[in-house]
This record gives structure tokens, sequence and C-alpha cells, in this order.
DNA sequence: GGTTGTTTATATGTAGGACATATAAATATA
DNA sequence: TATATTTATATGTCCTACATATAAACAACC
């Protein structure tokens, strides 16, 4: 046997990326938008421009400008020509976020963004109620069904949560908590098929509620970290346990 | 003239809008990728077979694969066939933020986003930092150039800020902050062209550092939050004045 | 036996042609 | 002034063709 001789086999070297037409193309036609400063709605050349232009088939040329209209950045009206637009970031985050399809380190790492957030907005909140939100809290709260162990359904959840991120007045944040949300739900019905049980914080909804209505910014800041702690829990053993993982690979 | 008589033009209804052929196989091409339940590097139907199945043609459905191939659910190779994938979420986030290509009103919302992270992440930060990580922040801190009004270059902002968030150990906390971090460089720059002069908190880069170093997790989210409070007070002054231009328009 | 060279089938990447059709603009009509 | 007709336009869709990198199968060689 060859023994200690290093073979060819052995050499790690990634392989060079195969750069097709379209992805230049499309990395074009971004800074060309970026350049010319359009306003949303300004009128760009046509398929046939382009191609001409950049000197390749109108196949090209569709297949990335068919990618910039999934971004966003420019909108096709039929057979009127194409037109630039501000993407809607956030539908955008919704293709790519799409629980079933990431990977586990992902899935992980974006809960883990996710509760800092919660954790983070608590200013927001305190800052933003609205006696009406109080009110619409403390519904929430009553359609609850806590069962022995302080624990509730999830629709409780996403209910008493969304209600609570709705509060921030931030659409982006509101939306990036919707798409993070189904990571969650996705995770956790892995989890409990294993006949895994969360712990419960004693920091409930109904304790969040109280803060939020007579506490301090502070104190609704500790009752939130304090309610997600069993989850930051999980993710950290989840974590931990990938990583075992893969050192045994 | 008509008067107050309300006329056809004045209806306000949206207009439906035109899916195309690929939009629709795009959508359907996500299902069947969820449904399949693939693994990373698994492989799928040709070009060809896909196109045959559905009954479209080969351009339509290679729009559509151009857009899985740009969110990174699937990757081809040339000339040997389409594999799956887990798409790089921070890639294709960083796509669509692009600072220059959102509106005004977007820009501020993910600011406000990445500043409610930033606070949030506070207890990471304290139970993740390593004696490493301070001597590191340290060194930073070193560097900086510390103006009569206690301000500091934008490098100097960026380091640091970039290695706080790099001590959360959370690649995806951090890349986004990175991507965020682009929005405030773009927009402060509009503000200093303009004459802005930013406040500068009393919560300096080195009081984060001292109770980051020898404070609690509390007293360290306060000192972020106090440090950040100037840039919250700018993004809610440009929200409201784009609100009232609404209103105006 | 293991390496090297040759052949072949395959699937993606790229080009180019064709046509349907919705729309806007121009024109004509009532 | 409102409606009807015509025309040029640009996107959406389909089709054909071919270059070429790769894998697999096979042959040749030391």
């Amino acid at each position: 046997m060859s023994g200690n001789i290093k073979r060819a086999k052995d050499v790690e070297i990634s392989p060079i990326p195969y750069v097709t037409l379209t992805d230049r193309v499309e990395i074009r036609l971004i800074e060309y938008l970026q350049e010319k400063n359009f306003e949303p709605g300004d009128l760009i050349p046509t398929e046939f421009e382009f191609a001409d232009a950049l000197n390749v088939s109108r196949n090209v040329i569709r297949e990335a400008l068919s990618r910039l209209k999934m971004l966003g950045y420019i909108k096709a009206r039929k057979n009127r020509g194409m037109v630039t637009s501000y993407p809607d970031v956030m539908k955008v985050f919704g293709k790519v976020l799409d629980p079933i399809l990431m990977s586990k380190e992902t899935q992980l790492g974006l809960m883990e963004l996710r509760i800092s957030l919660e954790i983070g907005i608590s200013d927001l909140l305190f800052n933003r109620k609205t006696p009406k939100d109080i009110q619409e809290l403390e519904e929430i709260l009553k359609q609850e069904i806590v069962g022995p162990t302080g624990d509730v359904s999830k629709q409780n959840n996403i209910d008493f949560h969304s209600k609570l991120f709705q509060i921030a007045r931030n659409d982006y944040i509101q939306k990036f908590h919707v798409l993070l949300e189904q990571i969650f739900t996705c995770v956790y019905k892995l989890l409990e098929e294993k006949g895994e049980i969360l712990r419960v914080s004693s920091a409930t909804h109904k304790v969040i509620f109280e803060e939020l209505k007579s506490g301090t910014a502070d104190s609704l800041r500790k009752a939130i970290q304090s309610h997600l702690q069993p989850h930051m829990d999980i993710i950290n053993r989840e974590r931990k346990a990938l990583t075992n993982k893969e050192h045994v690979d």
C-alpha cells in the first residue's frame, strides 16, 4: 500500500464554482439599477435592448430578469415594459425562511435570533403601548386554557406573542416574527414527537401582561427574558448536540 | 361639471395581479421540494422531465429553476443534473437588503430592528464572552480616536459593534448585523450631507466594555440601550417626518 | 491490478426564431 | 365628448439547435 504517501485523491481543494452567464448578467443588472438611481415606477430598457447591449441571448436576460422580479427589484407589465420597484423585503425573507427546507443548524440559529429580538423590543413595547393594546392583550389572555403545569396551547402562544410584537409598531419586526415563529412550530412539533416536554417558566404570559400594564420597561424585559428561558435552554442543548454529532462524523 | 357624482375613474380598486406561468411553476416546484423530503445533495429530475411532467416549455421551467437556484434550494451541476441544497439564508438576505434599492420607510424599520436586536443580545453576550473577547474588545477600544464630544469615526463604530455581535456566537445574528449595519452607513451619510450632527450618548463604547467585563447582564443591557438611544431618537424623528409627508401627499 | 486512454450517452447552458396577446397611442367615428 | 377602430409594442410562451463537461463503460497498457 501507499502508506503515508500523499495521494492526489487526498488533496483537499474546493472546486472552482462554475459561474453561468446568467449569474453574471444578474449581477450586472443589479449594478445597473444601483447606478441609475431609479425611482420606483421608472421604465427600464426592454429585454431586447438589454440583450443587445450585453450581447447575450434573450433567454439569458430573461432568466436574470426573472430573478430580479422575484426579489422585487423590477415589475414586468405584460406587453408594456418593465418598471423598477422597491422590493418587499419581508416577502423575499418568507421565500427563503422555509423551516422544512433549511438545516437544523439554521433553524436553531434563527430561533435564537427571534428570542433575542423579543427581549430587545421590550423598550419599544413599553413606549408604544396604548390602552387598546392592553385591553386586547387581556382579551387574548382570557382565551387561554392553562394546563396544570402552566402550559398553554400552541395557538394561545402564537396569539399572545404575535400581539406583543404588534405593539412594537414596526411592520418589519412583526413580519419577521411571523416567519421565525414558523420555525418554532416546526421544530417543537418534531421534539414533541420524540416525547419532549418543554419546561414552563414561572414567568407566564400573565406576568408579562402585568409588567407591560403596570411595571417598568425593565421589569417587562426581565419577564420576557425569563419567559423565554426554557426555549433558550432547549436551543442551547440542541446546538450542543449538533456540534457533538459533527465531531463524531 | 360632474360635481360630487362618483365617477368610474374614482373607484379605488387594486388591479388583479397578472400571474405568469413561471410564477406558478416556481410555487409548484417549491411545493415539490417540500413534499419529497429531499436531503441536501439528492438528485432531482432533469429540466426536460419537469417540463414534460408539468407540460410547459423548457424555458418556463428554466426561469423558475433559475429563481430556486438564486434562493439556494437547488444547485445545478453543468451537464450532470441538479441537486437539492439548503439555501444560504443570509446570502439571500444580502441580495434584498440593498440600502440603495429600498424605501426610506424600509430603511428606518430595519434600523429599528437592528437596535432592538443589539439590545436583546446582551444576555447572550454576557453568557458567552471569553477572556479573549474582552481582550480583543479592549484592543479595538484602544484604536479609537475620540473627539471632543465623545464621537468616534464610522470605522471605529463598526469595529466595536461588529465585535460585540461576534461575541454572541451566532452566525445568523452576526451576518444579519453586517447587512443592517450597511443601512446605517447609507442613511447617516445622507444625514451628514444635510449637516445633521448625531448626539452622542454618555454611555460610550468604554462604558459598554466595562459593563461587559465586570458588570452584570442587566447593566450591560442598560449601557447598550443608552448608547443606542440617540439613534433611536433619530429614527423616530425620521419616521414621524415620513408619516407627515405621506399625509401631505 | 491498477492506471491511462477512448468512446458514448447525458443534461445543462446558451443562442435564436416564432407567435399570441394585452396595452397604449393614434386615429377615426358617432 | 365619448366610443370604436387600428396599429405598434414588449412580454410571455413555445420550439429547435448545438456546444460541452461529466460519468460510465469499455479498451489498452505497463
